[in-house]
DNA sequence: TTGTACGCGTTATCAG
DNA sequence: CTGATAACGCGTACAA
């Protein structure tokens, strides 16, 4: 590995001048600094970060801390907080904390160490003081996901909104007994997507009936088993809102199962636009989170935070946006549409390029 | 952000004291050490990672270079580099270069220019180039599930032995004009699947035919288009190989819409084991490849090679494992075995909690 | 057992 | 326009 001093004797000069050429920063001059350039480029050189980030206490690296990059909500968001801190001339280091706080602190620690430009969270239980601790040391830390009593940027999506939005296509399509598969009542999203369901009730003038909601955990058996309630009621509800699409993907296997058609005797829809949703018969009606967005957002808030440690922290708020599909409408046009989509692609990949841009629309 | 000379100040010792003490190295009076190591926790000291850099030359970070974590297969293999990387005491800086070859340059330069340890490649269409171009500055480079013609380490899957037990298992069930829908011929892994699925009709006694073997490009839409061919055929087989689940689930659909019954009137098996293949109509049949497995022993390969730069380069071939589902043999018993499996449950999560573990069985 | 002093590679400051 | 020098924080010979 050389270092500018190599350079610099190579090409006669003092490392200073090297270090000047190199960066286009003071005068040297053009001539002089394009034969630098080249000795440089020669010798294959790369700057040390480590020699600098020691000078500037700047690293262009940042941590984001997830649950569980495999877990299908994050690569979306790692994905965001990847491209800008990229453009912007960051890396990022990648730590999983499987909702572990020891293990969340263990990698705090090595963030730390490693003098972080800044951090950002999507962990589901982040442990309020370690945010706390990093803040007090003077780390920057954006919150993607979560609502934290902490004085700190955040990106979220309005959940509430989001089932606002679910039920109240349900409820303009005529149906009037629309059932509820909530999610784990001491969840926040849960709460704020039960939120939603009431406010589109009310909205519409349907009085909310508790008989009608049914407590689910977010995982596909839940969904399956209470479908099958659902359907004992009586009167039998004509459609369905699952708080999460693998619940949703659960009730559609069980209505399959007891020969109730999906759309016609009774509709559903989800909350996430996993990919499953899109590939399921029917596919699912759901609200897509803006994942991309949050990621991305969120870096941007911390790396605008970085240079400007003391303005307010800001708390944006996402829209999520309704996918109506096959699960929730009797009528359907997507059959063409699709066909339509697949005589534009062409392209490879070893397991099946996708794009990014393709990933929320 | 405390140093190691304003802990000893406090403390009435030198820096150099200080630092034996914290890092257990050299001789320091037990007392002397106590008193130290409480002094630094109260003043929140982490040390500082760029300054050790720059002496030892060891950063303790890694780079990790996927074409896009987004794509289904890589957050698997990133975690399993990612869980070796943190037990060793590394943290993994994340690069996505959607396979462009400059964007995959910047990044490889940004991790030259931070003196990672060492890479691990994961990228569809590597330039041999790059990996060479690291190898020679020093850098060691593991490939994760790519074949290269460089002297370095590497892990992958064996594509062969994949398609030859799927192929194997259609045989076996008595079918014997099987059709295949291949990957882009320009891909090792597509052509190494196709050479498993002609291994496999050799062994049975079959003649291979041409005819039979199409050319999809990984795509789900490849695979819808392409079953329709495979139905007009006279002869028509009786069962589909198809390289990848995404191909696999077009021709699901396709299927579905001209009322042929899978398994029934034609049997199916894909290759990749991706989650949508556990909640197709039917459940589909594939071939798992061991992501999480690869990513982990690529990571092993990479920090063993760290310590030991001048060892023989090794080659890790990982084999895959046929899962049978529904969409390749008549009777099923998996119905049971999944309700049994929804009654140990108990998670719960925001986003639908996994677990890593559960990724690949 | 502890302290002193140097160097890792850069950049910023100050002379020249 | 260019060069010398100090400093960033740490670990480690070497001296005490």
């Amino acid at each position: 590995m050389p270092t500018i001093y190599e350079i610099a004797k190579l090409a006669g000069v003092s490392p200073a001048t090297v270090s000047r050429a190199l960066n286009g920063t003071g005068y040297v001059r053009a001539e002089l600094r394009e034969r630098i350039r080249a000795i440089a480029d020669s010798m294959d050189y790369h700057p040390n970060s480590l020699a600098r980030g020691l000078l500037n206490k700047r690293t262009y690296t940042l941590g984001l801390v997830v649950p569980d990059i495999t877990n299908p909500f994050f690569p979306a968001v790692a994905r965001g907080v990847e491209d800008v801190a990229h453009t912007n001339g960051y890396g990022v280091i990648l730590c999983n904390t499987d909702g572990n706080l020891q293990k969340e602190a263990k990698y705090l620690k090595m963030l730390r160490t490693k003098r972080v430009d800044g951090v950002v969270f999507t962990t589901s239980r982040v442990q309020a003081s370690h945010v706390q601790d990093l803040l007090n040391a003077g780390v920057p830390v954006v919150l993607a996901d979560r609502r934290l009593d902490v004085r700190c940027d955040s990106v979220s999506a309005d959940n509430v909104d989001g089932a606002y939005q679910a039920v109240g296509h349900l409820l303009s399509l005529g149906h009037t007994r629309v059932a509820m598969i909530t999610g784990p009542a001491n969840l926040t999203t849960a709460q704020e997507r039960l939120e939603g369901y009431k406010q589109a009730l009310c909205e519409h003038g349907i009085a909310f009936s508790p008989r009608l909601v049914l407590e689910g955990d977010f995982r596909q058996e839940s969904g399956y088993r209470l479908a099958r309630d659902i359907v004992r009621m009586d009167p039998r509800p004509t459609a369905v809102f699952a708080a999460n699409d693998l619940m949703a993907m659960g009730v559609l296997m069980s209505l399959e199962e007891q020969g109730i058609r999906v759309p016609e005797d009774m509709a559903l829809v989800g909350y996430d636009d996993v990919v499953l949703s899109r590939v399921t018969r029917p596919r699912l009606t759901t609200v897509a989170q803006p994942k991309y967005e949050m990621g991305a957002i969120a870096c941007e808030l911390l790396i605008s935070r970085i240079s400007h440690p003391e303005k307010e922290p800001e708390k944006v708020v996402l829209k999520p946006r309704l996918v109506v599909r096959e699960s929730s409408v009797v009528r359907e046009v997507e059959q063409m549409s699709r066909l339509a989509m697949a005589k534009k692609t062409g392209r490879t990949g070893a397991t099946g390029g996708n794009n990014r841009n393709g990933q929320d629309t």
